[in-house]
DNA sequence: CGTCTGTTGAGAAATATTTCACAATTTGAT
DNA sequence: ATCAAATTGTGAAATATTTCTCAACAGACG
């Protein structure tokens, strides 16, 4: 299989949800590369071009069955499964995240949660228990989730995910605003809740 | 003066917080294109294009003036004045943004949030008064915030935006995962917090 | 002063991504 | 069965972005 541009994973997952919308709001069966296009802010073309790299989906003079285009895309991007999920520093965003429903819609379940401050720990935030970061290790080998989050200071971000990697998470998503390094076999994806802040004051300005 | 990559916009704002840490960390006073990028994990040569789209800031032979750099940089990204802004929405992630100092360090300075949760209407959180969305129009006309933070649930993202727009914001940071649509003459940046982990559920995969 | 070193700025080349454009295909109407 | 309309899939062209390269330059040092 080709090797598939980063841009176009990106915009899978705003297909995957203009597609749950289109459903909800018109019921329509199928769906052409126009209009997904025009949803997701997109030309229609590049629509076709990304799909076309995981196969030939669509009907020529009807477009693409919504159903069948969903359950592809959630294959491609692996998430017909549960993905458990650990989180590190249950502090404001962390609470947020804990508390989203949003993840479980989308088959991530955080199964434990770890911070430093001994008054959070031993509390819950919804289902999810909050230990010291001594467990962490024992708790993520004996728990086996693929997904680490970082929602701690940046000072501490690298020491979290250097803890997150030798208890053998897969994959971390950092939300600290600082880059942290890990081994090439890891998938790291950092998330900057300020960045587009800064972005749009340069576009202001 | 040249059109400017997205990219480079984006990579700016790393580059200003990896300026800070290594200022922080060393305090030298000259940092090389090349161990610049290895802080923003970037390759060398895309700095220097990146900083040369906006003068010559560089000195061959010893690198680039920290302070001076970071100064051009806060001035590209329009972040050395104070930018007011209001929040839409005072859940979950809402309150978290609220309680964020790092916005305020940035120079973003929340005057006022909405909820349509009379429970929530009339309290504070940090300094920030909850106002109910009735109040949106007149609050954002008298103090004149330039930025909308939209952090309601999706469905009800567009109606935030409307508002917003028509009380005269400039610009929106929207943190739905909805697509909403404004005038070209507003700046739109949408925030994922999930994409992230979708995509690397697909580098997993 | 001349030379050596390290580094910039930017043109050229390479690579990546998006858009165009159209033959091929399916549908649905007559 | 034939045809018009709609829409796909994809090569080719256009555009955008990144990387390579190196002449030019500043500073250090003898
Ligand atoms: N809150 C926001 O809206 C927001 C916005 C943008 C970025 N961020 C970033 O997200 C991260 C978390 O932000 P926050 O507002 O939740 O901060 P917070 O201070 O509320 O929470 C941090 C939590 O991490 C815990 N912690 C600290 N060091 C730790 C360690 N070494 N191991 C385990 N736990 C540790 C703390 O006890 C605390 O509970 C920060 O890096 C922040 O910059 C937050
Ligand atoms: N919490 C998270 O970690 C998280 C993660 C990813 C995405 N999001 C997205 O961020 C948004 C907010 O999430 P949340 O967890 O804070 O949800 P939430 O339900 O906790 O908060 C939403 C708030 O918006 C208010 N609200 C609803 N309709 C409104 C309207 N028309 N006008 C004004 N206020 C209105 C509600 O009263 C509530 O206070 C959602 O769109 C969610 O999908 C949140």
């Amino acid at each position: 299989m080709r090797k598939i541009p980063e841009p176009t994973v990106l915009r899978l997952s705003t297909y995957r949800r203009c597609l749950e919308d289109f459903k909800a709001q018109t019921n329509l069966p199928f769906v052409s590369s126009n209009e997904l296009g025009r949803l997701a802010h997109r030309n229609a073309a590049i629509v076709r071009k990304d799909l076309s790299y995981f196969g030939e989906y669509g009907v020529p003079g009807k477009g693409y069955s919504v159903d069948h285009l969903l359950k592809h895309i959630l294959r491609i991007m692996n998430l017909r499964r549960e993905h458990r999920a650990v989180l590190v520093g249950a502090g404001n965003l962390g609470r947020a995240l804990l508390g989203y429903p949003g993840f479980k819609k989308l088959g991530f379940r955080v199964v434990a949660a770890f911070d430093n401050d001994p008054r959070k720990v031993g509390r819950k935030i919804g289902e999810v228990a909050i230990f010291p970061v001594s467990k962490l290790k024992s708790e993520v080998e004996r728990k086996k989730p693929a997904f680490g989050l970082i929602t701690v200071p940046a000072a501490a971000a690298q020491e979290s995910a250097n803890l997150l990697v030798e208890a053998g998470v897969r994959a971390i998503i950092n939300f600290a605003p600082a880059r942290v390094w890990v081994p090439p076999r890891i998938v790291l994806r950092n998330v900057d809740l300020t960045r587009e802040l800064e972005v749009a004051s340069y576009y202001l300005g």
